[in-house]
RNA sequence: GCUGAUGUAGCUCAGCUGGUUAGAGCGCACGACUCAUAAUCGUGAGGUCGGAAGUUCAAGUCUUCCCAUCAGCACCA
């Protein structure tokens, strides 16, 4: 088969606080996971995610902290490509929304959507708020209840009488976070994406692909659509986020969910643009080959399964009318949302005001990287909610990867090293036991690549961590401390079975726990890295730079094929894979949840 | 309130279109082994599948109702 173009498209994080465990739990070690696996296939993976500079939680976080948007989003966006590059997540680019190329794309496509009669104008009247010098949403707003007079109705609807209601019709209404705020309704006129003309379409799409996707991604989004679709506002009047490319609209900005989303889209033309090759892009995006994943979580379904794909319809074409090779190929829409479920802490909703949370920065700098990407890759929350606990975190490094997998390199490295003077042994004829073990390690690139594939990521990690287990319990059988006392030549065998296991496993590990398995792949005596590098490089636009977190996969010689270890082959000295966790930091850790985290000035 | 999802051994989870004594890993008990970060391997004890009713020769697996948890319900993205 020849080589297969894939997007791997990971929801952006909001710049205004810390990365935490949902975000790497939710979107991107699975993201993580596919792209390593799929380069480790040999396939063309384009990575892409970034930073949502804009948004009201970064004007709000600035205000907090008396400084500007911009300052937040930057020292944000910073320590996001450090914790990034720390964990391994491989994005070919993790860049942001505040770019020049995002802007301008930005605008191209609200040009387009408005050229196309995609968009209309309709004016709103909104509660405005004086003292957060913004409108409300609706849901932070309250009041009295016009029909019932219940007086902390909410501006959606009155739990008292059940009455759904637009916030304007509430009596005296208020910030729910600040009663003494009053809030004045203001007009205003703004852009809807008319979200109604693509039902057909996005219905058919849903269909199209109801049979591949995770029921819960699927049914959800159908049903979405099924209860009607409205248009959605499209700009906002703020003064942070990209421009409305219209005269007149200088005091209004494109709002931040329609800026956002297309950023799969925008980052991929930049990341073309900075390797060189400014339209490598089209190479996924204009491929009816290709396939695009969008990496989420559940509260993102919606969308990347319904609205990105409007706007994706909507813009067809762009950017290639006159293109020789995909000129009359249509923009592709994603191939699969695998959305995970929420990844709840010690039993609890993960909470930033509590600080019921998990940072990873704060994690990185007491844990290995692997045993992290190990546990949360474990506990996948998939299907349903999942819940990280540090009983488990301590239970799954320990007794899991260092007991099955860190263990068995240990063990087998150890022997081999210190009786067979530090080289791969010779066997002259592998024995029936052994050649078994070496085809069952061999199955597992099938089994294993066939879970990946279909983003059955916790199921394909399992698979791997039995075959581990499956090669303890023969070498257990074989006993080859024992044998070596007395036949040297069987124990011979053995060894060499057990490294070519090894050398299976190492790869089938790789996407999980790229570091460790880097480490064996040198043990065992090896040059080279299974994968490129990330690096945070800075580019340079027309006006300003900007840092982005980058992947180069120019050195990597990793491939998902199997082990033809050579006799002889002499090996490094081995030392253990992981550290073992002491079960105090159970306790530790968990008096950490829940107090206040003290966070560094931003400039 | 409406829509959707989830509720299976102490813990974390598998169980597709209904069909032999309900599975895995961890934990626990006992045993083996000693190459290995007291890791590994074997054996075993533990669930009647949230509750109730129903359909069926047969239900964890379909239907209805109830309980609990979670998400969405459209200007939070």
């Amino acid at each position: 088969m020849s080589a297969q173009y894939i997007h791997v498209s990971v929801a952006w994080p909001y710049a205004n606080g810390d990365l935490h465990i949902g975000h790497l739990a939710g979107a991107y070690l699975p993201a993580d996971i596919f792209a390593r696996y799929h380069r480790l296939r040999g396939n063309h993976v384009l990575m892409v995610s970034g930073s949502d500079s804009h948004g009201t939680p970064i004007t709000v976080e600035a205000d907090k902290r008396g400084t500007t948007p911009l300052a937040v989003f930057e020292h944000y966006h910073e320590r996001f490509l450090q914790t990034q590059r720390k964990v391994g997540v491989s994005y070919d680019l993790f860049t942001h929304t505040d770019t020049e190329n995002h802007h301008q794309v930005a605008q191209d496509i609200f040009v387009r959507l408005l050229e196309r009669g995609h968009l209309y104008k309709e004016k709103q009247t909104l509660l405005y708020s004086e003292s957060e010098k913004r409108f409300l949403p609706d849901r932070y707003v309250e009041g009295t209840c016009y029909i019932c007079k219940y007086s902390y109705a909410r501006g959606d609807q009155c739990e008292n009488c059940g009455n759904l209601m637009d916030a304007i019709q509430l009596i005296n209404p208020h910030s729910r976070n600040n009663p003494d705020d009053k809030l004045i309704p203001r007009e205003s006129e703004h852009y809807f994406l008319d979200l109604g003309r693509f039902t057909e379409q996005i219905l058919d799409y849903l269909a199209e692909h109801a049979h591949h996707w995770r029921p819960n991604v699927s049914t959800f989004s159908q049903n979405f659509v099924k209860e009607g679709l409205r248009g959605r506002p499209i700009t906002r009047d703020i003064d942070w986020g990209v421009p409305v490319p219209l005269e007149g609209w200088e005091d209004k900005r494109l709002y931040v969910w329609f800026d956002a989303v297309m950023g799969y889209f925008t980052a991929s033309i930049e990341w073309a643009k900075n390797i060189g090759a400014p339209d490598e892009w089209k190479k996924w995006w204009y491929n009816p080959e290709a396939k695009i994943y969008n990496f989420i979580g559940k509260d993102n379904i919606p969308f990347h399964t319904i609205i990105w794909q409007a706007e994706l319809l909507g813009i067809d074409g762009i950017y290639n009318e006159d293109d020789p090779v995909y000129g009359d190929i249509p923009l592709q829409l994603p191939y699969d949302v695998p959305a995970n479920e929420f990844m709840n802490i010690e039993g609890q909703q993960f909470s930033t005001s509590r600080n019921w949370a998990v940072w990873l920065p704060d994690l990185l700098e007491r844990y290995q990287a692997d045993a992290l990407r190990f546990y949360v890759a474990r506990s996948f929350p998939e299907r349903q909610d999942s819940d990280f606990s540090w009983e488990g975190f301590l239970a799954r490094v320990n007794n899991e990867l260092l007991a099955a997998w860190g263990n068995l390199v240990n063990r087998v490295l150890g022997f081999a090293y210190k009786r067979f003077d530090g080289a791969v042994p010779a066997p002259d004829e592998l024995t029936a036991a052994d050649s078994d073990i070496i085809a069952a390690t061999e199955a597992g690139f099938d089994s294993v690549g066939a879970l990946l594939e279909q983003v059955r990521l916790k199921e394909a990690l399992e698979e791997t961590l039995a075959l581990a287990r499956e090669v303890n319990a023969w070498l257990n059988e074989r006993e080859p401390w024992k044998v070596i006392k007395a036949d040297r030549a069987d124990a011979a065998r053995s060894v060499y079975a057990a490294l070519r296991c090894i050398d299976n496993l190492k790869i089938l590990f790789a996407p999980f726990t790229p570091f460790s398995s880097q480490q064996v792949h040198e043990m065992l005596g090896y040059e080279g890295q299974l994968f490129g590098d990330l690096s945070i490089e800075n580019y340079s636009e027309e006006n300003r730079d900007h840092l982005a977190l980058v992947y180069d996969g120019g050195k990597a010689i990793g491939e998902w094929r199997t082990s033809d270890l050579r006799a002889g082959q002499a090996l490094r000295q081995p030392s253990p894979l992981f550290v073992k966790l002491d079960p105090e930091i159970v306790e530790q850790e968990r008096g950490n949840l829940g107090k206040e985290r003290v966070e560094g000035e931003i400039r």
